[in-house]
DNA sequence: TATTTGATACGAATAGAATCGTAAGAATGA
DNA sequence: TCATTCTTACGATTCTATTCGTATCAAATA
């Protein structure tokens, strides 16, 4: 249960995902979740929580027998640490060049285009 | 030597860094290149990249003693590799939320910004 | 009450990544 | 030639992440 600016495994990104999509769940929840897409035993993800929860990444409600899990680590936070390591490495630290790849290869609306176009003047107003 | 869809681990993409910037190095200057932020022995530089050459990452000339060696891996499919993932396991599947990320906190300049406008409005075209 | 079910705790096994020490050979230079 | 230096090869160790089996207890149920 110590703070430390840690950085989530890739287990622990796809358990946080799901806290973070759905709050407050049960380890029962998070696995029925999870093995819709991975195969994996109860108490392995039941095992991950509870490493998560040493580390300080969850916070955990023992008050019923059931315990309730929710993140403490924001989904923001978490992505900008991402997005920083990886325009570091990948991008040769220019955020641009991750925009100009998310656009072309990630297809995106017309309508989130306009999106992003509306918040770049924004951007550029100040 | 064999060939799969591999994900390169986070020292492989220090290395890769290295060779996608420079082309074809020796493992001694991936080794001073990394050192300027790392703490590590050369013979741990050398392994890992015999490992990746086994791997099919790189490419190794060793026509003379002191090998050289080339990126086989493209810093293009690696960036659509690991943002994939990013956007799905971060940014719920929307490639625009991730975008929006990289355009409030990582800063850029009016003419890249511009730049990026200029690119959208390509994209709208087709 | 006795049994079954479902939960946590926890140690241990497994796997993979990263690090390093040492051996051996080639090239270099004294 | 002999010693030093640089290089590769490779096994072993360490470290961390992941997975799972088993014990234990509480709650639900027959």
């Amino acid at each position: 249960m110590n703070n430390k600016p840690l950085k989530p495994t890739e287990s622990e990104l796809e358990i946080l995902r799901v806290l973070w999509d759905r709050g407050e769940v049960t380890v029962r929840q998070v696995h029925e979740e999870l093995s819709k897409t991975k195969e994996a035993g109860y108490t392995t993800t039941l095992k991950l929580m509870q490493i998560m929860h040493e580390k300080g990444t969850v916070k955990r409600d023992e008050s019923s027998k059931t315990h309730k899990y929710t993140a403490l680590l924001s989904r923001e936070h978490t992505q900008k640490q991402f997005m920083g390591k990886m325009i570091d490495t990948l991008f040769q630290g220019s955020s641009t060049q991750l925009v100009m790849q998310a656009l072309v290869y990630h297809r995106t609306t017309e309508e989130e285009l306009e999106q992003i176009q509306q918040m770049i003047e924004n951007l550029k107003k100040q």
